[in-house]
DNA sequence: TTGAAAGCGCTAACAG
DNA sequence: CTGTTAGCGCTTTCAA
């Protein structure tokens, strides 16, 4: 906090040496050994060290990668966002992380924000992308990576994930194990992950031969445990001819908590009685009792695969898009066990 | 990603003023509404954005803040991460994340770093901290503040929390409610919290007037609910009479899940026959079942107060150090309910 | 291999 | 109120 920092210019002139020779002494590249070794003791001595400031105008580059997501509380984005680290600072990166809320409004601010040129990159993960959003992305003045669905015909880079497919993993292994009457709790069908699953449910219904009226869904408010609790209430109520689920597909662990919480409620074991299918496979849901049958989006890999896509893109502006799929895993767990105890 | 971004100077040319004019119309100091009014229109015409990299470079100012922490997937660093965005943003700051690891060195190569300018300021949380981390801070070229212990005899800004307290107020309320066999389930001794927690045990049972063969400890290898599962086997194995506690309190929610998980496993119900209290009140625990009695640190209120601190920092770097404390709350829940359901 | 000099985009001191 | 000019710290031509 006190004194000011030394500047190559001080560390030439201690030196005693020019600018230049200093600069490249320090980075190794065309300087005599002599030259490298008195410019670096100089440079030892004043403790100097780089200000990315000045390097950063110079050089038209910043060293750093924004990643965007609508709620960092969420551990999906969590776990993304520390691949994306991984990935990343090996290669001198910095992650700037922002917050855009759930609006498509603001990412799209959020985008034009670019601008102002303090990353090289960004990695955005919206929750609801409309064709502003798009725009946005296609307008701006620096690689842009999408985690979610492939945007604007497929001309921007994009990781992305089947959860349609993770849906129907999910019914699959429930039909396998027995289960008749499967319900879908799915959360806000304007978000693209909402809509996704959706689709997914309907198709697996389909593919299943399920009759409509053996095909029960509710929609929270939210991807919450909380509007789960209050969404499977609902889906878990009895029907006009006293007949009961026995299986709830849920869109996310979160919601899976809530219809668990709400099975419990009604007098219902998990899963003797009901059982129960979350997807994203957290860590709460695996340290959850029961744990969690879950279907894995990849969190991880699919951070580390949109940071690998921004280093691709810084190294070659000109290479076509590219779209990375990271395939479902289904991660069967106590939640959906055949024979359940009553636990 | 195409065209290259419009600058300053552009917009004076296009407005036909000078640069220095179209700097203070866009900042809006000292210049006349026809001014204003003429580069305005200029600079939405190119589309112009200001290049912070300029700005920055000129203003000794990054307008950027660094988060540093052990371990980001961590809920409780989320929940300060959440609440100094949502401090510093309206001021114009961005964030930046950065990992240390949880070693005292990376920690302190970390705050060395910050000699390269990158940022005005930082928040770090040192799992462990020591005496070089105390020096490099201590002559840091931008301000520190340190959520955690106080450090170097309180000429650090610093944030802490009591969790020594909190301990006591978990076996005190164990107490209250009938407890009388009270083990506790600790962290890692070698960090900043887990002496911290350990202290505040030790005090509570000698106010408590526990004999020390009614003073059970162990101390799991992490902070996480895996580690606690082993410790907590040890921790409920009968004593050498056949006798066994009836509560357990451990340092985190991670802990106190796997000190739930391991009663379970060997026949004991929670809260009926081991009450079991966590610390740090996770989204995790309030969301388990059962819900987890939990000591609140306050995350995103030291987070808060560690922005604000940054702030009050910024504006006056001479300012004598401040140390907030934020007083532990205990929450009471399911885990350790007087007379317990066998759930 | 080394040095001199230009200039990245911006703000602010100074003069008019 | 407006314009001219210097310069933040750095990298990189260009000449020697």
């Amino acid at each position: 906090m006190t004194s000011s920092r030394a500047t190559l210019i001080e560390v030439a002139r201690h030196a005693g040496v020019s600018l230049a020779s200093t600069s490249r002494a320090l980075h190794g590249t065309g300087a005599s050994p002599a030259m490298v070794e008195r410019v670096r003791a100089a440079a030892e001595e004043l403790g100097y060290s780089p200000d990315v400031t000045g390097r950063s105008l110079r050089m038209k580059k910043t060293f750093q990668v924004a990643f965007a997501v609508a709620d960092i509380g969420n551990p999906v984005y969590v776990e993304m966002l520390t691949a994306i680290h991984e990935v990343l600072s090996p290669h001198g990166y910095r992650v700037v992380v922002m917050t855009t809320g759930d609006t498509a409004g603001a990412a799209t601010d959020l985008v034009r924000s670019l601008g102002s040129g303090f990353v090289d990159a960004l990695v955005i993960s919206p929750l609801r992308a409309d064709d502003a959003l798009a725009d946005e992305i296609r307008r701006a003045p620096v690689p842009v990576v999408v985690v979610g669905r492939s945007l604007d015909d497929g001309a921007i880079d994009s990781v992305s994930t089947d959860s349609a497919d993770g849906i129907g993993q999910a019914v699959d292994h429930l039909v396998r194990s027995g289960r008749r009457r499967i319900g879908f709790l799915n959360g806000p069908l304007d978000t693209t992950p909402g809509r996704a699953r959706q689709r997914g449910f309907d198709a697996a219904a389909r593919a299943n031969g399920f009759p409509a009226e053996r095909t029960t869904v509710e929609v929270a408010d939210d991807f919450t445990v909380a509007a789960g609790l209050r969404a499977a209430r609902a889906l878990l109520a009895p029907a006009a001819d006293g007949s009961r689920l026995d299986a709830v597909v849920a869109a996310n662990d979160l919601l899976a908590i809530g219809a668990v919480r709400a099975a419990r409620e009604a007098g219902l074991t998990v899963p003797g009685d009901v059982a129960v299918t979350g997807m994203d496979d957290t860590e709460l849901g695996r340290v959850y009792e029961p744990s969690l049958t879950s279907v894995s989006l990849g969190s991880s890999e699919r951070g580390a695969a949109a940071a690998r896509a921004v280093l691709a893109r810084l190294e070659d502006g000109e290479a076509p898009a590219q779209h990375v799929v990271i395939g479902p895993r289904l991660l069967v767990r106590e939640s959906t066990a055949a024979e359940g105890s009553s636990r």
